[in-house]
DNA sequence: TTTAAATAGGACCAATATAGTTCTGTTTAA
DNA sequence: TTAAACAGAACTATATTGGTCCTATTTAAA
């Protein structure tokens, strides 16, 4: 259905909010209160995170997590590699090989590969920071016009 | 899990197909046979090509399927739209409103819009045209200077 | 006129994937 | 020593999707 799993979508929501602090530790708990989640799917998805190094926890009482590193340095493209169980692609073929059988002589596969890596691209391009606040509308503007050729750029 | 679902897989499959042979009538049986698929999936796929005008179709016996303009005015977003059921959009609360009571005041949701408008733009630029044959390096390279700015673009 | 080939639409079932929960274990501050 | 907190893994229930089937309609050909 070309959606998100929703445990990337609260990824996304999580990692947001803790970058507002990115000094303080958050427990789940913290977390569940204030963004209205329950505390086990929060959990779930903190430790996906953790497990791909998006962000750092402390055990024991008085623990929690924090984020792994600024803002502008997560993307939305690992957050979604943390908690998609699946590998990145648009179908199953142009993300894993072998899966099916007339694979060998089908031309779309590696087109949708090339889809893939310009989905990917884009989504690599925006990071925890963008999503933070209203994205401004030149940063926008970017994004468009990296996708989109402005007809006054130089075809070079 | 980002995947587009096996129906527009087969859909492309099946369009690309026929976009070799534009004048020919493809019956459900013809396609089934050479593409190894059952029939009954991919009448099920151009029923809904058809209801969304991608594909004309003639009834009763000698009919078929074809496309229903040239390859190149077809766009793979044509494609997702006609065979994936739920709107376009990468997260729910960022393709319909009113699925998520924080709504209101979330920030995120603007900013997964806008990766949308992206993200939909990179599927509206490629036609099934460019899905029939080997995409030509070119033309990936115009994708790809299309999403990633290349730096000697001029940024107005 | 009849028959068979073909699409149209819709309902239905089965399999899969996801979401969410729960349990057990480990760590650590108080 | 206890309680708070994370780690990991298993489990269940639900939702979505994939796939099939049935009935109706259309039309060329016999």
């Amino acid at each position: 259905m070309l959606r998100v799993s929703k445990l990337t979508d609260y990824g996304t929501l999580v990692l947001t909010h803790m970058a507002g602090f990115p000094e303080r530790l958050f427990s789940v708990a913290d977390l569940a209160q204030v963004l209205h989640l329950n505390a086990p799917t929060i959990s779930k998805v903190l430790k996906a995170l953790g497990r791909h190094e998006l962000v750092t926890s402390v055990r024991g009482a008085r623990g929690g997590y924090a984020l792994a590193r600024p803002a502008a340095q997560i993307s939305v493209a690992q957050i979604i590699d943390a908690l998609e169980d699946q590998p990145f692609g648009l179908t199953e073929c142009s993300a894993t090989a072998g899966t099916c059988d007339i694979e060998g002589d089908c031309r779309i596969r590696a087109n949708w590969q090339r889809i893939n890596t310009v989905v990917r691209r884009v989504l690599d391009d925006v990071s925890l920071a963008d999503m933070v606040q209203p994205m401004p509308l030149a940063s926008e503007a970017t994004m468009v016009r990296r996708a989109l050729p402005n007809r006054k750029c130089s075809p070079q």
